[in-house]
RNA sequence: GCCGCGGUAGCUCAGCUUGGCAGAGCGCUCGGCUGUGGACCGAGAGGUCGAGGGUUCAAGUCCCUCCCGCGGCCCCA
């Protein structure tokens, strides 16, 4: 602590501190647990790739956003901003997989943004992916299984909106045969957040007709109307998708709406989004949707559907709706020797403790007083010490601390062991 | 890439308007006598005031550029 050493980090780039990575991984786990049950495959893509095939989901102007450079060798290379390209890649450059296929990834992407609330330079998302199924399906299977995850890790407050990108651009050219359809998604994708004399005047500058019929048939029909009038735009699939989910799969926090139209890019079909209800401002917690036309650039010809997710945006809906996160875990123990000369005992019998318990045990790497180390144990806020004087050592019984109780019992090894095995409450 | 607000001890910040000796609380280290802890008492360590340049007799304080943080726009997780 004498000197002086501070070392900045990279606008946006950030450590995880070891309680928040805690977090992290709890989600993994929950994950883990929903992918094993449907079968998705967890792996890592690969985090560096070639800007090129990067550019197949945006085209060039992506280098604006993302992390884009020159190797050694004058390689035009990028990191991920995603893990659905490299999945993508990974997929169509091994044709022998047998469909459909179903992958997922849980790993850090980068994205060259300003951060701001929620988002960072560096972040973790979650993927899954299903490639050569049939969309019907797969979109009622992946969104059955985001719900899933998100009652798994106890959000309450969310709502799943689906859409179809055909849909919307067939309603689009009806009203405006002459209009720039991709600016015009791209207003309609702003309803509900700005005001909807924006959104016409958006629409508008697009060169959009006939503004507030379409408007009011998008977002102001009641369900049953809606139903009936997107069948005349060819929303069959988007129907039917939302009767599975709905009828059949019990799935109530799935909603219609056309609003949601993914932006831009690569998808291409059914679409969706989750939306916290208890945290607009940090937009949306999930996002999916199909993708074909992004698997024919790679080569493939199938469907492709997939969902993903911001970590850091999840877990800060969590916070906001004042969910507990239960991280569970073993009574933390600290060995103290009272001699020197007992520290190499103590990490013999904190080894065998370790063996015998499912306790966290914290051997000594140093000497020093009773003081300082019960001082240290209250700053690990550990459950309980050992203490290691000459008269254990010689009766081999140890001497068992409570922490909170403030009890102590000289016990044998195996005594101890069991007590520690008890679950902390 | 653009806009706003910030950056002073490990942490949270005061000092900047009106230039004149570098501060507080918490934390940290040591001690309150040697096998018993948290709040107590005492002492101490710790700072190129984000970086560089400029104005000035003199800059933490005024001016410029850059970097980083927090937010907003764009885009998105």
């Amino acid at each position: 602590m004498s000197k002086k050493n501070r070392l900045g980090l990279p606008r946006g780039i950030r450590d995880i501190s070891p309680d928040k990575y805690e977090l992290y991984l709890w989600l993994l786990d929950r994950f883990r647990a929903i992918c094993n049950k449907y079968n998705y495959k967890v792996m890592e893509p690969a985090t560096l790739e070639f800007f090129e095939t990067l550019s197949l989901k945006s085209g060039p102007d992506i280098a604006n956003e993302i992390y884009e450079f020159k190797d050694k060798a004058d390689r035009h290379l990028g990191l991920r901003f995603d893990l659905t390209v490299g999945l993508t890649r990974y997929v169509t450059s091994h044709p022998e997989l047998p469909k459909p296929i179903r992958l997922a990834a849980y790993s850090v992407q980068w994205r060259y943004d300003e951060p701001q609330f929620g988002r960072y330079r560096s972040f973790y998302a979650w993927d899954i992916e299903i490639y050569g199924g049939n969309e019907i399906y797969s979109s009622a299977e992946v969104i059955l299984l985001v719900d899933k995850l998100l009652k798994s890790i106890g959000l309450k407050h969310y709502e799943i909106r689906i859409s179809d990108r055909r849909l919307v651009e067939n309603v689009i050219k009806y009203f405006s045969p002459n209009g720039n359809v991709p600016a015009i998604m791209r207003a309609l994708d702003k309803w509900g957040k700005i005001d909807k004399s924006e959104i016409i005047s958006l629409i508008n500058r697009a060169g959009g007709d006939n503004i507030d019929d379409m408007l009011s048939l998008l977002f102001e029909s009641k369900e049953s109307d809606f139903l009936s009038i997107i069948n005349k735009f060819g929303g069959k699939i988007l129907e039917k998708v939302y009767a599975i989910l709905k009828d059949d799969l019990s799935v109530d926090r799935v909603r219609l709406d056309p609003s949601i139209v993914r932006g831009l890019d690569y998808y291409d079909g059914i679409v969706f989004e989750v939306k916290s209800k208890k945290g607009v401002e940090i937009g949306s917690i999930v996002g999916g949707g199909s993708f074909s036309k992004l698997v024919s650039l790679f080569g493939g010809d199938m469907n492709a559907f997939g969902a993903a997710g911001g970590v850091e945006r999840l877990l800060l809906a969590l916070e906001k709706e004042g969910v507990k996160i239960d991280l569970k875990k073993p009574p933390l123990v600290l060995v103290i020797p009272l001699e020197e000369e007992l520290i190499t005992y103590s990490i013999k019998l904190s080894e065998k403790l370790r063996d015998l318990s499912n306790a966290r045990i914290e051997s000594p790497v140093l000497y020093r007083s009773l003081k300082k180390y019960l001082q240290y144990a209250n700053k690990i806020t550990a459950d309980y010490v050992i203490f290691i004087g000459k008269a254990e050592a010689s009766t081999g019984k140890i001497k068992l601390r409570d922490m909170n109780k403030r009890m102590e019992y000289t016990v044998s090894i195996e005594e101890a062991a069991e007590i520690l095995s008890k679950e902390k409450d």
